[in-house]
RNA sequence: CGAGGUGUGGCUCAGUUUGGUAGAGCGCUGCGUUCGGGACGCAGAGGCCGCAGGUUCGAAUCCUGUCACCUCGACCA
């Protein structure tokens, strides 16, 4: 590629949209531009980076028995209906009609829709497994899309079905795939760990996701300085720890004027803020429920969620908890009738709490569950676990990092299948359903990765298995034609031998070209000057390490398809 | 969905308070000088100031509406 024909508009200035590293550099890299909130073209330059991820992910798949194939992005309602999630996915399901007014959804994902191909044309044991994938535009109405590639409405998502006659053949088609994923990662060049997941809207048990580190990153992940446990924070938890046994005191009710929340009490109380139970009034569906956690504890929605097998569910609005004296930052279990009551597993061995009195602004001292002095219906694990907690796993002390998800593979067992009647005939003729695992990677935001963890002032660091070329050849000055005529045959010999180069033939001054060069971010950079040619030499600059060495002319082609081979060679 | 902010040339922004016929830097085009880390000079091109109404002799500027974009929040009783 000539790089005066290339469009690959490069910017001095960051435009005002982008908040991080990755963000700012694609734009000002000329890899892409906006076109409404997370909506983007990718330009030539991304557009090779993810091609070239695209390709090892089909690498991958088609190692481990994955079939291509091309689902549709519209899709319509009635399957979406016929699985249930038409009701439930809720307002991130971009739904259009046609010009009859019926109902369709831009795809978000496409459980549905293979399950429908594999339940026409599947009917025997005999056919599986199977594992099918496509890479495709997924989209999904994000309420806020930031971040670039990181969250957008319209994405690139490659997903991979995989459909087994038993449990047995889906852990086998689930091991594959952490495997596939973690051959891709490692591939890409990316800093990852797989982490236990919640498996979400999807639906399903068992899910890891893979998480790319990265302080920009959205999700948190607890991991443990002695062992291998390692979880997303939605999904981590862990038994209570044995509590000292206390003399149970009577109960005391004390004002505790202005003290609307845990840290007000503690401090006006003059105790530990793991002293006190926060009572919850949630909005679960049509059902309002309480929770109770320990006042230094934070309630994990999603454990909650998935315990009250609810569609919404929300913090109730305070008009409907305040009623009878009650007031928010005051609420306690003490008495309540008619609602039901969840506690975290820590609240029922404690002594001694305190809680919110249900009257005015007062609390109660010395509350006892053991003593019977309130009701629990439910207990469960209902809260997050916190940075320097003990590892579920080993008593090691947990870490929190934060991470971007650039892939997650789920367990679905029979839940699509049951529903949408995917079904084979098996060996001794009964219908059984498929049992389905799925499994996604985002292409798009695995790029954006790779520039977050791999990057510095000047611009990207592209590692050579997923940068747009190998290299950039720069004639120092385009007057003197020894020095034009070298890089252009160096760049016919690249070329010709299969290396992705591109000649900077722009007649711009060579700082420019310098500078472009580091913000793109081509692995190798070959600059042709005339102190070097005098003694038939080129230079050539590793981006990565800056590194810089003279290499003859005719040496360089060879130098560096050697590079190029020993970069992509999976570590 | 709630709160705040911003929309002026391809990019970054000034001008808006106090209405008077549209600016700067970067980028782009041409010429010249320069030429190993974002050169300099001269000459140009490019904007119905997000859109629609209104007030006014006159609106980028004031008023109303609307759209888009950005940020924060949507959580601890």
């Amino acid at each position: 590629m000539k790089a005066s024909k290339m469009l690959a508009p490069t910017l001095r200035e960051v435009p005002a949209e982008a908040e991080i590293a990755s963000h700012k550099l694609m734009l000002r890299a000329g890899m892409m531009r906006k076109v409404a909130s997370g909506v983007y073209t990718y330009l030539p330059l991304a557009w090779r980076s993810i091609r070239k991820i695209e390709q090892i992910i089909r690498e991958e798949m088609d190692a481990k028995g994955g079939q291509e194939l091309l689902m549709p992005a519209v899709q319509p309602a009635e399957v979406w209906q016929e699985s249930g999630r038409w009701g439930v996915y809720g307002a991130e399901l971009w739904r259009v009609k046609d010009r009859n007014g019926r109902d369709f959804c831009l795809g978000p994902t496409h459980e549905e829709l293979i399950s429908v191909t594999v339940r026409g044309d599947v009917r025997s044991y005999k056919q599986l497994p199977l594992l099918l994938y496509q890479i495709q535009t997924k989209y999904r109405d994000e309420r806020r899309p930031r971040f670039g590639l990181m969250r957008s409405r319209e994405f690139i998502m490659k997903d991979l079905y995989s459909f087994d006659v038993d449990e047995a053949g889906l852990s086998e088609s689930y091991a594959k795939m952490y495997d596939a994923y973690s051959r891709v990662f490692t591939r890409c060049g990316l800093d990852f760990r797989p982490v236990e997941a919640d498996s979400g809207a999807i639906g399903g048990k068992g899910s890891h996701e893979f998480m790319a580190l990265a302080e920009a990153g959205e999700s948190a992940i607890l991991y443990c300085d002695t062992c291998d446990y390692a979880a997303t924070d939605e999904i981590a938890g862990r038994e209570p720890l044995p509590v000292e046994p206390e003399e149970m005191l009577p109960i005391e009710k004390v004002d505790t004027p202005n003290c609307g929340t845990v840290e007000d009490v503690a401090k006006f109380l003059n105790v530990p803020t793991n002293r006190i139970v926060k009572t919850m009034y949630y909005q679960a569906d049509d059902e309002l429920v309480i929770v109770l956690i320990r006042g230094d504890r934070r309630i994990n929605e999603i454990k909650l969620q998935g315990l009250l097998g609810c569609n919404e569910l929300a913090l109730a609005d305070n008009a409907k908890i305040e009623q009878g004296g009650s007031k928010v930052g005051y609420l306690g279990p003490v008495g309540v009738e008619n609602i039901r009551i969840l506690a975290d597993a820590e609240v029922p061995p404690m002594f001694n709490v305190i809680v919110g009195a249900n009257d005015g602004e007062r609390h109660l001292l010395n509350v006892n569950f053991q003593r019977g002095d309130f009701r629990i219906d439910q207990v469960a694990d209902l809260r997050y676990l916190e940075e320097g907690e003990q590892c579920p796993h080993c008593g090691g002390h947990l870490k929190l990092a934060r991470g971007i998800e650039v892939g997650q593979i789920f367990k679905l067992h029979t839940k699509y299948s049951d529903s949408l009647h995917v079904n084979y005939a098996a060996e001794d003729g009964a219908e059984r359903p498929m049992v389905m695992g799925c499994y996604g990677i985002g292409v798009g935001r695995t790029m954006a990765a790779v520039i977050e963890q791999s990057h510095d002032d000047d611009g990207i660091i592209w590692p050579v298995a997923v940068a747009p070329y190998h290299v950039v050849i720069i004639p120092v000055n385009d007057r003197e034609q020894a020095l034009v005529d070298t890089a252009a045959k160096l760049y016919d010999e690249m070329t010709a031998a299969g290396l992705e180069a591109v000649l900077d033939d722009r007649g711009e001054r060579a700082g420019v070209k310098f500078k472009d060069a580091d913000l793109i971010g081509y692995p190798v950079r070959i600059t042709v000057g005339a102190k070097s040619l005098a003694k038939g030499c080129v230079e050539v600059k590793i981006r990565k390490t800056g590194e810089m060495q003279e290499i003859p002319v005719g040496d360089v082609t060879a130098w560096l398809h050697d590079f190029v081979q020993a970069e992509l060679a999976v570590k």
